[in-house]
Order: structure tokens, then C-alpha cells, then sequence
DNA sequence: TATGAATGAGTCTTCATTCAT
DNA sequence: TATGAATGAAGACTCATTCAT
């Protein structure tokens, strides 16, 4: 794909990485400036248009950086949970440990999910939808055990919303904390209350025993 | 405010707010183009600029047209009705009936959240919070009738998880629709459906006798 | 000359020239705001290009409105006085009465001095150097007593320094004062005793006896 | 201070300056167009912003410029001469050579002592006062020896009247020359002719002996 | 391969002048 | 005749991208 970054050294290919990152997480797609990653890389102007042949390679090379970061965090789980709170409760700790490994990671999955720019929008849905606007939400769903959930719900609604309200207290969070000691324990306790309240709602009176 | 846009003839000032709110959820603030603007709206390159002294100006008048708006909307609401599945079911037709009058201000009201710039950022937490980030959720859950809830589960939460089902639902939709025959009624059906779950589960037995 | 403004009411007249002197010699010719001009004049946009075709034509109309001045000023002088440092005393308080009578006069005659505009300039050159540059040092020599002189000194040079020397105390002065009480008589007597030493210097022994 | 532009080839600096100063000259600060500089001087739009911040840097860099300029040119006077008529006639001809070093020099001179614009006027005060506004008076009346003088006659005064002087012919002279074959031989012996004049009249009769 | 100066299309904004009413 | 909204050329400045070294 890449092959002239490809073939640098990793400590430089991190830095421009984690500069360019944290630019485009900052100012979005336009607004960014090669200037402000160049500098923060301490790399040469024409360095970066020789390892990418404009900001746009540059910055699906950096989405698909970020899917296959994620697609890494997905292959750990264990996806032979067939509780789907279990699993989503599995999912909101991983995220923990994601996030306290590559904290940038997270910002740039909002600013991307929140980018405007014609020029990499549909780039975006082709690449990223899977991951960032539903998180993947089809793979989380698969090969959930449906036989616990009340007979009277509809189990891909049932679905929805909880996967919605893990989307909406996920951001009501991050909105909280915002660059503080980032997600603590309180929060995934917190995680928990609403997974309980969904299971008592959702599940058959008997699976809640 | 404005007197000069004010005193325009009213089909050139629509013509104006189209094109600027068109561009400005196009693009965001910084990136939005006056040019563009402009040549939408077909004025002069001047024009713009007597009837508003620059462009954040222009922005900020956007600002107030659509809480203008929204507040109208919101004013159409029955507040008395304290059951929040009716007031919810009731919104979701509200903003139906919204789409189709003025479908631009939801694309706009889309890009106001997740508005970046500094230059305007203050002004739009100012003016907007109370509808873009919330949806008004505050003055949407008050004076509901908290005692249909069951026992057992956290009220707050609930409300929570309501909110963040209808956001989930109406991005989704908005995702499939896209500009096509906009919201129909098919959509508002579907939504009853998820209400109608969401009260099975989280009211008391007798409230859904 | 300029019919359509001639013909206005004399006191809507003053105001447009007060306006545009005030604003002209503030700003210079290019940086004048004619915007200023008609807020100042409380006239309307279109009515000064009525009057006069653009502004250029303005600026001309008040270089002769100004000539005009000064031409009666000095037609108050007592031209029969043939001693040279009489007669520029009289113009010094010539001088001071007039800037009593309509101080922008001056400010807008320094304006004028300096003014780099292109597009004015040669225009200036034709029309004011006689008052502007030298004072209409020609004709404040005419008719001078040149016997009174030393027989040692070329009277030409005698006169000029004369005058330079009157330009450079009114330029101090200028410096000096800046928008105080103006003119005062310390000034006049100070201005005195600069031509008491130089008729002391220039004038044979007799002729300061 | 302006790396990027000082490590420019000398001979592109040199296109720039004189394209600079000549437009500063021409039209002062504000109506200078950076554009026509980048015209003139043949270089692309965005270059002179990489050298100069903006407009007000670039015409700060040409403040210090031409102020060491003329430093350099009074660090070759004698400032050991105590006798003003051989001190100012030793100036003029510094001018002299200085003119026909840096012709465009002494029109920037003009133009930076005539500048209005607010963004630079104290810049100017600050770096140029000395040389400017009265070509370093002071500096030139130091050390003199004031004893050759007649006893009836304000030492002050007289300084004033030989400097007004001196500031009268030179404006004289210029404008009849006005870009021909510059300063020359003539014009020299012209202002011996005035330092004589003055020299007789001002200094004791056995000093003129 | 690495560099960074050079490029110029594009940005917002100003303002003298025009012209329909 | 008086009005002021409309015009658009020109202003300073930005920044992704190119290219000679």
C-alpha cells in the first residue's frame, strides 16, 4: 500500500503516525495542518508527500490504521459468550484497557465519526461504518443466545437498544471526563447498573434468578 | 439585529438561509465557503457582506433561526402530558411534520453539534446546548409521571436509556432515509413499535393492561 | 463647475465640505472613507455621486475651496508694505486669525502637503504648490525693498532662507501644539525674534539702528 | 530576526527590497499593495509571506533596514568638526554619494516621515524619529563651537534657521531634479553658496576674515 | 532519499461607484 | 432629485503540494 513509509523505521513511522493523529483528532480533516505534523514529527515538509502523496492518502492510511487497531482489540474477545450482557460487559473492559493503551485512538474515532469533509466522507462509510457508528454492531449480535430474552420483545429492537444505550452513556461519559484520569472504575461500575436493569427488562423472569 | 438582511424581501432572505445553512452543514464553520454561499444564493460578493458585517455574524444569525425554530416546535408540544412513552411518541410526530417543512435545519443542527471551531464554539454552547446536545432531554422529562415505572428499576436510567433508544432510532433512520422521501410513516410506525417495548419492560404490569 | 452641488442649500454645502475636509485630512486622499463623509455630512450614499462624480472630483472641489481661502487671505495682506520682515510678520498674523476662523483648513493643507496618492497628486502639483509648498513664496516677494539688504548677500538666497525659515518655525509649532489652545501669542512673539535676528543678520547696520 | 528572508540568495533580496521600498514610497503603508511588490520583484504570492510574516513585518524590516543604512553613512562624518558650516557642508556631500548609492532611499525617507497609518506610525517614532523628522538635528549640534557666533544673536535660533535652511534647499533641489541625473556638482557648490551667506551673517566679523 | 523554498488558487473582507425606485 | 441596496474588483493572507538540490 504505503511502501515508502512502510519502509522506514518504526520509531519514525510512530511518530508521524501519533502526530498525525493527534492533528487530525484535534481539527478535524480540512482544518488539519501538514505543518503542525510535520513539525510535531520533526520530519521534513516533503517528507510526508514522499511517504504519502497528499494529506487524503495520508489520511485513509491512518483509517485504516485505526480498523485494524480495532479489528486487533475484537479478535481478543471472546466471542464464544453467547450472553449478550456478558458480552457487552466483556466489550466496556476491553474498551478500558483499550483506551489506557492508545488514548489518542479514541479521539480520532470521534473526530472521524464527526468529519464533514466531502473529500474523505465517503471514504469513512466504506472503511469505518462498522466500526465507529454502530461498533460493529452486527459482530456483537452474532451468535447471541436469542432463547433468553421474553418471548413478547423483538429481540433485533431488544438488541438496539441495547447497543444505543451503550453508544449514549459511552458519550455521556466521555463528555464528563473528558481528559481527566480518563475511564475509571466508577464508570464501568456504573456500566454495569444499566446492563443489570436492561437483563431485568429484557430476559425471561427465570434467566434474571 | 440585522436590519439590513431583515428588510430584504423575503424570498431573497431564503434564499440567503438556504444557501448558508446548506454550506455551513456542509462544511462546518472554517471550512464553509462565502463564495459558495453566495454563488447558492446568487448575490453579490458584497451583498453578503452588507447585510452581515462578517461571516461568523452570518453564523451566529443561523444560530438563532433554528432555535427560533426549534423553540416554535417545541412550543406546539402538550407539556401536560405526563406519560413519557405519548410525549415521546408525540415528539417523534412533531419532528416529522419539522422534517418536511424544513429538512435542511436537521442537517444543520447535526453540524452545530459537532461544531469544532473555536471562533464560534462558545456561541454555540450558549445559544444551542438546550437543543443540540440533548435534545432538550431535561425539559423533555419533566412533569412525567414516574410512578408507572416499576419498582425495581432506576428512573433516571430509564429516562436514559429512552432517550438514547430514540437518538439511536432517529440516526438510523436519517442513515437509510438520506434525502429521499424523508421521514414517512412507516418510520413513525416502527418507532411505536420500540416505544410500545420499551413501556412492556420498564412500566408496571397494570400500566400495560 | 460643479453645477448640481452649487445649487444645494448653502448650510447642506458646509456640512459636506466640513465633512470632507475633516475625513480628508485625517485619512489622505485613497484611505478617506466616503461612507465617513456622508455619515458625518448625514447625507445619503447616492447623493454625493450626484453632486460630484466620484471621489476624485470631490477632492479637486475642495483643493479649489481651499485655494479660494487662502487666495482671501492674502488678498487681506497689505501688499504696498515693501519691508520683507513686515510683511511676514502681517502674514503671521494673517495666519493666526485664520486658523482661528477655520482651523481644518490646516490640518487638511498639511494633508495635502503630504499627500503620496497617485492619482492626486499631480493634480495637487498643478493647483495648490503655489500655496501649499512655498506659501506663494513668489509673490510674497514681490515688491520687496531689496536695497534694505546688506550689499554682500544675494538677496534671492536672503529670502529664501527667510522663508524656509518661516516654514520650519510653522512646522515646529505645529509639532509642538497639536490640537491645544491652538495659535497663541508666545508663539507670535517667539516668531518675532526670529525675524528680529535674521533683519539684524541680513539688513545693513542703518536699517537696524 | 527574518531568518527565512535574510538566507535568500542576495540577489533575490535585492529585487525584493527595492520592489518594496519603491511601493512604500509610492503609496505609504496602507495603500501599498503586496501584490504589486511580488509583481515587481517577480517572485510568487505566497514567498514573500514565508519571508515576512505580513505586510507590517516586511515594512518593519525595511524601517531597520534603511536605518542602518544611514547609520552607516553618519558613522563616515567627523563628528570632531566643530565648526557647523564645515559640518553641514561635509553632510551634504555624504548625501551626495548616499544619493547616488541608494536613490530610492531618500524617496522612502519622505514617504516613512509622511506616513499616517496608525499601524506603523509608532514603529516609526520609535526607530526613525532621529533620522527623519529632523535629520538628526541634535546629533548635528553636538560638540559644535558655539563662540564663532556673534554675541547679539540666539545660538538656538540661529542653528534653527541654518538647519530649516539646509532641509528647504535640499526639498528645493530634489524637486527640481526628481529622478534626472541626481544630485550633482552644481548643486554642491549652490549650497556652499548659502553656508558662505549664512557664515557672514552669523559668525563674528574676524571669523569671516 | 530527504529537504524546505516556491508556488498560486483560494480564503474572508472592504469600498468606491452604480442604478432602480 | 434623493436614496441606499447591489456590485465586483482588489486587498492581505493561507496552505497543500511541487520540485530543484
Amino acid at each position: 500500500m504505503y511502501p515508502k513509509f512502510s519502509s522506514l523505521e518504526p520509531e519514525k513511522k510512530e511518530r508521524i503516525i501519533k502526530a498525525a493523529i493527534k492533528e487530525f483528532a484535534r481539527s478535524g480533516y480540512e482544518r488539519a495542518s501538514t505543518n503542525e505534523i510535520i513539525k510535531e514529527a520533526n520530519i521534513a515538509k516533503g517528507s510526508l508527500f514522499n511517504y504519502f502523496h497528499n494529506k487524503k492518502e495520508l489520511y485513509l492510511f491512518l483509517l485504516d490504521y485505526i480498523a485494524d487497531f480495532i479489528e486487533k482489540i475484537y479478535d481478543e474477545l471472546d466471542w464464544d459468550e453467547t450472553d449478550i450482557f456478558k458480552r457487552f460487559k466483556e466489550i466496556a473492559s476491553t474498551k478500558f484497557k483499550m483506551y489506557n493503551r492508545f488514548p489518542q485512538a479514541f479521539d480520532f474515532l470521534q473526530a472521524i465519526a464527526q468529519e464533514n469533509a466531502l473529500e474523505v466522507k465517503s471514504e469513512i462509510d466504506k472503511r469505518m461504518k462498522k466500526f465507529v457508528l454502530d461498533n460493529g454492531f452486527e459482530r456483537m449480535c452474532r451468535n447471541i443466545d436469542v432463547t433468553k430474552f421474553r418471548d413478547d420483545i423483538d429481540i433485533e429492537k431488544a438488541m438496539n437498544i441495547i447497543n444505543w444505550t451503550a453508544l449514549g452513556f459511552a458519550e455521556q461519559q466521555s463528555d464528563q471526563v473528558h481528559s481527566s484520569e480518563d475511564f475509571n472504575v466508577e464508570q464501568l461500575k456504573e456500566w454495569d447498573r444499566y446492563l443489570d436493569l436492561m437483563k431485568r427488562c429484557f430476559y425471561k423472569k427465570e434467566e434474571n434468578a
